[in-house]
DNA sequence: CCTTGTGAAGTTCTTCACAGCA
DNA sequence: TGCTGTGAAGAACTTCACAAGG
């Protein structure tokens, strides 16, 4: 039974909600209040979180609902959250140096542990506590001290490049800040970040809408 | 007809290869073209393409192709994107920041013109060229000032309320850099930029696949 | 000959609805 | 009674495949 991909985006955001749960001291959840917590309630979603988990397992109990701490923990275990992921970050301009300081990744495992940047200039400054190295050393680098994940904040007409040179480096997952629309071979991993393309979605709703600001 | 959220989507994609295609000179493409450029070229999605732009009209011709200008036009105009958007940024800590000063938005039409923090010892600083107004203050400023979009950079406890307060002014478009599933009413467009999410969901398939580092 | 535009077919994803169990 | 787990039904989306037109 092949697992629909969408299913596996919804896993962390169950896992989020339930943390929410899990902070405000509750200790038993129906599959109603958790889709009521991710989409507008009244809208189903109730009958879709329970066949997304049961994709995995049978997790609750008839007439009671799911223990809060148990489901957090299964799904965390399924999602493989109970370990570090090493990533090393491609690219130390504005952008990548606000990766770097992102206080989001560390509480939840994801850890930055190399630098690249193709800057000369750059190469060997202090990025955060971390050295950057210069993009060439990519290879070298990460055969030392390999790393699970990259993330690529590099100028357009270098990403592809940079993430093909990611791939050759065994890394099986990439997320790429870079306004282009990346390939990878089969296999590989890659989540695309570009709140660009996701404005240009949304005014086409607001266009469309009466009254709107203009 | 009512055409899915799905093809919305993507029609930003296809105006960025578009413009690649332009950039390089190209005066004519296929639907195939554009396909390959964003899919792993095989797997179809020409059909899709042409599926899509066909919800809102005709804009090539048999036996030769699209013409690239003119169907980046066509989608500029569907998407609304000939036209400035105008902004306003909430939270300006480090990701605040970080957003301010992307260079990304500008070339393409989108501006922040005002930003706003609840710690009062920000309040009127200069962020990136922007007075820091108090968040108090949203109600009298977009008043007088109004924006299309907001954009949301607050640590997640306030994210919702900070959220409801711009729904409240009449903004109909919000970009969330929160970690939380924000919930917004019927109408009102909200897209979640979470780059932790999408790293859990990686993790999946690495956690599954043999040889990862670890 | 080449490629669009599009009904129809096929596939995937979501929701329903209810048996079964606490 | 209340809520899960799940086949079956339904909806949404994608792909096929081909007539039509340059």
């Amino acid at each position: 039974m092949a697992i629909p991909e969408v299913v596996i985006e919804r896993l962390p955001e169950y896992a989020r909600v339930l943390s929410q749960f899990e902070s405000r001291g509750r200790e038993v959840v129906s599959s109603q209040e958790i889709g009521d917590a991710l989409r507008r309630p009244g809208r189903t979603s109730a009958a879709q979180v329970r066949k997304d988990l049961s994709y995995f397992g049978r997790f609750g109990k008839q007439g009671r609902g799911y223990n809060v701490r148990k489901l957090l923990e299964e799904l965390r275990r399924i999602l493989g959250l109970n370990r570090q992921w090493r990533m090393a970050l491609v690219g130390t301009g504005r952008l990548g140096m606000a990766i770097l300081g992102y206080e989001g990744f560390e509480p939840q495992g994801f850890r930055i542990i190399h630098a690249f940047d193709s800057d000369p200039a750059m190469a060997g400054n202090d990025a955060g506590g971390l050295r950057v190295h210069s993009t060439d050393e990519i290879e070298e680098v990460l055969a030392k001290s390999p790393v699970d994940i990259g993330i690529v904040a590099v100028p357009a007409e270098m990403a592809q490049g940079v993430i093909d040179r990611l791939v050759q480096c065994g890394i099986r997952a990439i997320l790429n800040y870079a306004p282009i629309t990346a390939r990878v071979p089969e296999g590989v991993e890659l989540k695309p970040i570009d709140p660009v393309l996701h404005l240009q979605s949304m005014t086409y709703h607001l266009k469309a809408r009466a009254g709107s600001f203009g």
